[in-house]
DNA sequence: CGACGTATTGGGGTTATCCACAATAGGGAA
DNA sequence: TTCCCTATTGTGGATAACCCCAATACGTCG
């Protein structure tokens, strides 16, 4: 079992089946792909933390914890980590269930490994693409945290158009205190204009 | 076979066994949700417009076109018709490709009368939503369809957060020429000022 | 040819925004 | 208590945006 390597894309292995497990691990590890294994749901999930990065690869039926409820869990968690889950004797209901839960693939053992390699690489690049969309939206979020409330009030009432004058009116203070409010936030959010803001803003919220 | 209501949420039926389209038939108009029936994915095509709302309860297996044919050439004429796939002798890799490729579901008969009746449910609660969306973005795109090229090219400068002085220069035009193709463009647009401008086009595009 | 739409520009005025300089006041941390 | 952050307001000027009135030029469609 390869250690952990911070940061870095990998598949995280988890089944109970010794065999599956080295089988599986040589062949990521043949492709470049670094690997972990863990014989438990438990295992597993003593070892997340949600800065891991990469996919996790799990068995449905283990001793314990079983793989769905380990996938249960870390959505429970917030972790949006694509899972693929891997079965020997999984039926219909289980793998739409699973999917319609949010799994990124459902496969049946024993399966082609090429065709396992790619579905892996794929579930890497959602998860490179996800990471990338949260950690922009993150630090959206974290400008908007360090507003003081004033500042965060005036820059409601900015992107829903209205003019300095107004928003003075409704926050019922002086149009001069609203103006440096305004520059204090733009500021703070690292825009120039009001349009700028809107763009970085609009969807989310 | 209840006639067709045209814009009425309903759900389409395909399924070459008489004694199911009779029974599920019976089933979603006792829900008081109006049913069409089809004995084939060719009989249905040929009925199909993108005009129809709701959702399609889609055999796998049929005679002449299949039920995931059928779904395949649908999503390719830009349909987004939730498909919910009904069969008695499915496996795991069939459920798996129809899920990943966008179907609403996939259950096996015999089913339960209330969770498929829920699932119908789902499903034209979704296409109603997707509607909505995609007619509020038509709207938009129309708007953007109705301005000249000038004014399409200032709203691309005005978007990108510039003065009108800056936009005059690059267009190699009066600043006066600029602030009339704005004022125009607003007008088509429907907004009065940038910010509204900027919230109803961030993301598309 | 004349009406219409599009693109262009100018004058001149009002309103809004942006900013620099300057100041008062209350709450919390050192 | 002193320092810092936050909120507040004022004056005054530079810049940008918004608008009314008015006009020229080009191409298309009846």
């Amino acid at each position: 079992m390869t250690l952990p390597i911070a940061h870095a894309p990998n598949v995280y292995l988890v089944d109970d089946d010794e065999a599956i497990r080295d089988s599986l691990s040589w062949l990521f590890q043949s492709c470049g792909i670094t690997c972990q294994t863990y014989a438990s749901a438990e295992d597993f999930l003593s070892a997340w933390n949600s800065e891991r990065t990469g996919c996790v690869l799990l068995d449905i039926r283990m001793e314990g914890m079983s793989g769905p409820e380990l996938f249960n869990l870390l959505r429970e968690r917030g972790s949006t980590l694509p899972v693929i889950f891997l079965t020997g004797h999984g039926d219909v209901p289980m793998a739409v269930s699973a999917l319609k839960k949010g799994a990124f693939d459902f496969v049946e053992k024993p399966c082609n490994d090429n065709e396992l390699v790619d579905r892996v690489i794929e579930a890497l690049k959602l998860d490179a693409s996800q990471r990338a969309a949260t950690s922009s939206a993150d630090s959206v979020n974290a400008r908007i945290a360090e507003l003081t409330t004033r500042e965060r009030q005036v820059m409601e009432l900015v992107l829903a158009g209205k003019f300095n004058k107004v928003i003075a009116d409704e926050l019922q203070i002086s149009m001069r205190t609203v103006e440096v409010h305004r520059a204090n936030l733009f500021d703070k959010m690292g825009v120039k204009t009001a349009v700028e803001l809107a763009q970085m803003l609009t969807g989310r919220r």
